[in-house]
DNA sequence: TCTGGGGTCCTAGGACCC
DNA sequence: TCTGGGGTCCTAGGACCC
């Protein structure tokens, strides 16, 4: 039996957390950049500002109707789901923590579901002041539906236990809803699958799974099982190593210079590679990726985007950018307004960097100088110690006008009480 | 003017082998 | 060189998730 813990729109609940002001406030949080809408508070979706909308499209609806507009504060958001996490991780036997705001919890074995579904709520809202809904189930699929059930209908009081809805009210639900609001039915397969006649999650419920495997794959099929409560993804306690490690990030403004896009290139690689080590992983792969901007049909439009594998797998932030430089002098295209850049190091793998026979001294110094660069980093912050090549231009750097205080990560940003 | 970032899994098809 | 069945491995691209 499932649980699955989840934050009401949790990016505008944690800016509310030390601004009780805006407890009724409409909020909505930006995507990096200030591009883009990533989360509403309620009042917000009532005002049908939508997912995804461009900042720059709502901006004046969001002014007349007063709504509290956030850049994302990953720092702030990051610390509040480690907290909410350990708060739920008090009470459930055993969790997995699947994103940064959701949780699914093992409740195989408890006696009062709806009653430990209903305390870790209570606690979560007490000890990190996080509104959360839980949703209980015999299967993961399952659980997120009850979740979402539990979100949509004030009626339950947060708690959706699955198990304890009759039939004719677990069909007449699932009658009302359309496909796509199942866990892994996109809009991609939402549309395939109505050409079908299938339009409802009553509808994939009453499909023969056969037929619908070898139409569309193994993964709706496995839809289908959960929603009859037949289990085919597990609990993961662990999380699984990184297959792949990816950084971008679009630009404020236009770069055009070579320089720049290096001292881009060098922030993420400096990033991801500290990630990697962080992991205990080596890349065999660098993979380096530059855009224009595909919104300005008027200009000429360039992707480049090339690969290179490394003799030796390696974890060292210089071995990584040496390559991934070679490849951007490949790609690299003058007279073309670039608007994003990043890198992905893939063919990840667990074993210890191999020293080659002829440079078993080079490689020694530069594992303790990784470990130095990742100690400094650790204890001063994350970018404490960084390339030289970074400091070039400024056009590049992410624009986060609207960000609120670090107030649980930064002296400097607590709150003061009087 | 302004349009996010970071992942995973599955499948089809090509190359290659016996 | 083609024939046919059967298999593996790799990659690109599509689809999904938050």
């Amino acid at each position: 039996m499932y649980a699955l813990i989840d934050g009401n729109s949790f990016f505008a609940s944690c800016e509310r957390v030390f601004r009780p002001d805006l407890w009724r406030t409409p909020v909505v949080v930006l995507s990096n950049n200030d591009g883009c809408v990533v989360a509403r508070s309620a009042e917000t979706k009532a005002l049908k500002i939508r997912m995804g909308d461009p900042y720059f499209k709502i901006a004046g609806l969001a002014r007349r109707h007063g709504v509290a507009v956030f850049s994302s504060n990953y720092e702030l958001y990051g610390d509040l789901s480690a907290r909410m996490m350990q708060t739920i991780a008090s009470l459930a036997p055993a969790i997995e923590i699947y994103s940064i705001d959701e949780a699914f919890a093992d409740f195989t074995g408890i006696q009062n579901q709806t009653g430990l579904g209903t305390e870790i709520r209570n606690r979560v809202m007490q000890w990190v002041g996080i509104p959360t809904c839980v949703g209980i189930a015999p299967t993961k699929t399952l659980a997120k539906y009850a979740n979402h059930l539990a979100k949509k209908n004030p009626e339950f009081q947060g708690v959706c236990n699955w198990p304890d809805l009759s039939e004719t009210e677990r069909r007449t639900r699932m009658r009302q809803e359309v496909v796509t609001e199942l866990w892994g039915i996109g809009w991609r397969l939402g549309e395939s699958l109505a050409k079908q006649r299938i339009s409802t999650i009553y509808d994939l419920y009453c499909a023969n799974p056969s037929m619908i495997r070898s139409k569309y794959g193994v993964t709706v099929e496995r839809v289908i099982r959960e929603m009859h409560g037949h289990p085919c993804i597990e609990l993961e306690e662990v999380t699984p190593r990184q297959k792949q490690i990816l950084r971008s990030r679009s630009f404020s403004q236009m770069v055009t210079g070579k320089d720049e896009l290096k001292a881009a290139i060098t922030m993420h690689l400096h990033s991801a590679a500290a990630t990697l080590r962080e992991q205990h992983s080596t890349a065999s792969s660098v993979g380096v990726f530059i855009y224009s901007n595909r919104f300005r049909e008027d200009k000429p439009q360039y992707s480049g985007w090339d690969i290179k594998q490394l003799p030796v797998p390696s974890c060292d932030t210089f071995a990584l950018a040496r390559a991934a430089y070679r490849l951007l002098d490949r790609i690299f295209r003058p007279g073309i307004e670039y608007k994003k850049a990043g890198v992905v190091l893939s063919d990840l793998s667990d074993d210890i960097p191999q020293p080659d026979l002829f440079s078993a001294g080079d490689s020694c110094r530069s594992l303790s100088l990784m470990k130095a660069l990742d100690q400094i980093n650790d204890r001063y912050g994350r970018r404490s110690i960084r390339s030289a090549a970074e400091m070039v231009g400024h056009q590049w750097h992410m624009r986060r006008d609207k960000l609120s205080p670090c107030y649980t990560t930064k002296w400097t940003d607590l709150r003061a009480v009087s």
